[in-house]
DNA sequence: ATAACATATGAACAATTGTTCATATGTTAT
DNA sequence: ATAACATATGAACAATTGTTCATATGTTAT
């Protein structure tokens, strides 16, 4: 009988290098797998300077697409898609008002992110 | 003389749906085009499983690459690539001892911004 | 009903990205 | 010097992504 039994995370390294007592310990303090990954599908979200740029101009004022696509210097139908993908993120939410929909910002962790975001930024 | 003085941002939108005034105001309170950018990439770096991972097992302690690999159950060359990628971001250090290299959080405001992000995605 | 405006959306394309594979580099014990 | 280990790296490939273009949908004034 092979030891084949233990066939998650067994050959990965192989090696004798593995801190056995660290990586255990690290493993139960892990969050969710879950959790994690919705994590990296918000920050991939943030990860675009298009739809960085969308955000911060939010922070300041409610304003409607044709607005953002004027500030941003871009057409109308690219900061269309953007915005929602930032809906779909709940990110951004709409009103209507007439022909015209206008975006603001749905989440109040955001600015507080890309503060401390801008702080690693400017440093040293 | 036809009026095409004003290239930028004159045709985007062209319609008559502006708010000058608004857009105006946003334009001067939003902060420079290079960090914008940077801050984009920095939140692109955050934007992948793998590397959230890496940077959360690292919140707990210190590893060598081929601790890594294991917990991860990956490859420790896909490893090592995402470490060069946090590296170069400055959001990883490293130290040589012997011929393992020890990997750790090399900024304060990483925790922070993940933990904002994971209120965020734990919400209603 | 119709024209004009504001926004949304699908398909297509170029560009970017994460992993794998093979192999190079660096370190230590012998 | 050499073998074994730990890590780094380049090329290749599939997969993902942002913008453009054309056009559809929704609203209002006439």
């Amino acid at each position: 009988m092979s030891m084949n039994n233990k066939k998650k995370k067994a050959e990965t390294c192989g090696q004798i290098c593995i801190h056995d007592d660290i990586v255990e310990k690290v493993q139960q303090n892990m969050p969710e797998e879950n959790n994690l990954y919705d994590l990296a599908e918000l920050f991939k979200v943030f990860g675009d300077s298009t739809r960085i740029k969308i955000i911060w101009a939010l922070f300041e004022s409610e304003m409607c697409v044709c607005d953002i696509a004027y500030l941003l210097n871009m057409t109308q139908s690219a900061i269309s898609h953007q915005l929602r993908v930032l809906k779909a993120s709940k990110l951004v939410r709409s009103r209507r008002s007439g022909k015209t929909i206008y975006y603001s910002l749905a989440d109040s962790h955001i600015k507080q992110i890309f503060e401390l975001g801008m702080e690693h930024i400017t440093e040293e």
